[in-house]
Order: C-alpha cells, then structure tokens, then sequence
DNA sequence: TTAATTCAGACTATTTCGGTAGGATAACTA
DNA sequence: TAGTTATCCTACCGAAATAGTCTGAATTAA
C-alpha cells in the first residue's frame, strides 16, 4: 500500500539535515550523535550522509573531533535539493526517455499528466527550506495544511 | 532512479482503459486484443484488468465472443479511480499513521510537506478524466503542460 | 460438444530497498 | 611517532516489492 511513497533513505536523509539546522552551525555532530538522536541505524544514515556530501549540502571532518555541519544556512536548502541529492531527479513517468512513439496515442497522451503532476511536486519541494520547517507545531494536520510557505 | 515513480501496473492498467474508450462501447474486446494493440505482457495485463472489475470500472463478458468494455462513458472515469483501483489511496508519507511521536520536531514538520503535495498530486488525477486525453496531440510536451482540465 | 474466452490462484524471476560489516584514510593529541 | 577518533569506501546480504508466467477451472456462443 502507498502509491508515490517516499522511500526512508529520503525520510533520514532530511531528518538529518533538519537536526543539523536546529544546531550551532560552527559544532561538528559526529554521526553518532544523528543517527541516535534520530533514532536511525547508524551505518545506514553515514551512506545517506554521504551523498549529501556529494550533493553540496553537507560539509564534513574527517579524523577525531570531525563531523557534519550543513554547507550552506537552512534558508538556502530546499526540501527539492535534498531529494535530488539522494534519489536524483523526480521522475513520475519512466516514459518520458522511453523508445515509446507517439503513434500510441494513450501513452503520448497520458505524458501530459505525469508531467504536470511532476510539476506541482517539484513546485511544492522546491519552495519549501529546511528553514521552513524549523518552528511549525504539529496542530494542523492533514485537512487543513493547504498554506504552507509560499502559494503557487 | 525516478522518485515517485509509477508502476508499470497503473501504466498498463491506464492504457488499457484508454484503448477500450476509444472503442464502440458495446462492443467486447478479448484480453489478446488489447495486449497485443497496446504491446503489453497478456497474462499480467489480464490480472491488472481483474482488478479494474473489481474496482467498477470494466465490466466483462464470459466466454467464446467474450471481453471487457467500459463499465461507464470515458468522461466519468478518473485518473485517480484507475489508480485507487489499481494501487490503493496515494500515500506519499508511510510516517502518517507511525507510532512515531510529535516530540521528534522534524518528523512532525515534514508531514506538513508530504501531505500538500499529496493533496495536489490528487487534486490533477481526480480532475483528469480518460476523455480527456482522446486526441491530445503530442506537440505541448514538458513545460508547456501547465493546462489540462481544470485549473485548480 | 467444441472452441473461445474470462477467472482464480499459485508460482517464479528480477529488481529495489533497507541495512550491515570491515577496513582504508585522515586528523587530532600526546 | 604512535594511538585514538572519526569519516570514507566498497562489498555484501536478506527481505520485500515488482513484474511476469503457468495451469486449470468456469462460462458461453456456435
């Protein structure tokens, strides 16, 4: 069950980012430090870390003492940023590149859905910061969570 | 790669619905037919069939000169019946329903996230019927789909 | 009855996902 | 220089999801 999921390596992935946000931006947290107060197998969060590192997102230490802090403040990282980082670019539809001719006119036609749902989530993670996310109580919950931050 | 990807199902399952709506409405189509029209596997695409009956949405004739036709006109089929039928509600978020507590701030926050673009994703697939792709040409590609059926 | 067809279920193969393990490498401390 | 603490790298593993097959029964038209 649970079509279009999202899958747990972006789920860590964000939480470590959202836990490095809340800390002193100069403090290296080691990943011990996230992956416990996370609550996230450790070896598997280092892995995920690493592509943030690749990604640009995250800046690291090696040696005693090292660490992770976020390579850029909160404001700057959008929840797009990260997603790319880990699973690459959002693709709904695997046909889009396909061998597929549009002499099929189903799948020509139905391109035009996936893409325009492709929009509206890109739009969504893209205008949505780490920084965002900082403050917001968990009071509204599904129903009413139509403003987030900004309006398309 | 390809986050938020559909499956193969709902892709077969979508063609297979749009093939049967630009048939005669009363006239039966065998399972043999649509596969090979529409160059999909048969015996998977006959069980991804079963399951649009039993979702109301195709209805089906026994025996010799049996097959299946559209249980209802094209334009009162949504994207979004084809796929509920198909994969269940859309769930982006797994977390929604964890025993996972409100204490963890980015845990909670996130949900905010994953539940717009749940709301949005929904919102283009419930508003886009099958009649609505019959003859829409492939020339608007990526970019210029921003208007399909209703505007939101 | 026979041929054509859907229906039901078990079965298999392939890929993805989530997670582990172990060691190499770098940096700090003494 | 040696030792400790950490990141970094790569291979591996099991389980689940996905994609697809096979067999046979039930149904209906001719």
């Amino acid at each position: 069950m649970g079509l279009m999921q999202i899958p747990r390596r972006v789920d860590y992935g964000l939480r470590a980012v959202i836990y490095l946000s809340v800390q002193d931006p100069e403090r290296c947290c080691s990943i011990t430090e996230i992956a416990t107060q996370q609550g996230v197998p450790k070896k598997f969060l280092e892995k995920i870390i690493q592509d943030l590192i690749r990604g640009g997102l995250i800046k690291s230490k090696r040696g005693a003492c090292g660490g992770y802090t976020l390579a850029r403040s909160p404001e700057k990282i959008s929840f797009y940023e990260v997603i790319e980082a880990l699973e690459g670019p959002i693709a709904v539809n695997a046909c889009m590149d396909q061998h597929m001719s549009c002499e099929q006119l189903p799948r020509c036609s139905m391109v035009n859905v996936w893409s325009e749902v492709q929009r509206k989530v890109t739009e969504v993670f893209t205008n949505t910061t780490i920084a965002d996310l900082k403050r917001k109580p968990c009071r509204d919950l599904i129903g009413g969570s139509a403003s987030l931050s900004s309006a398309a």
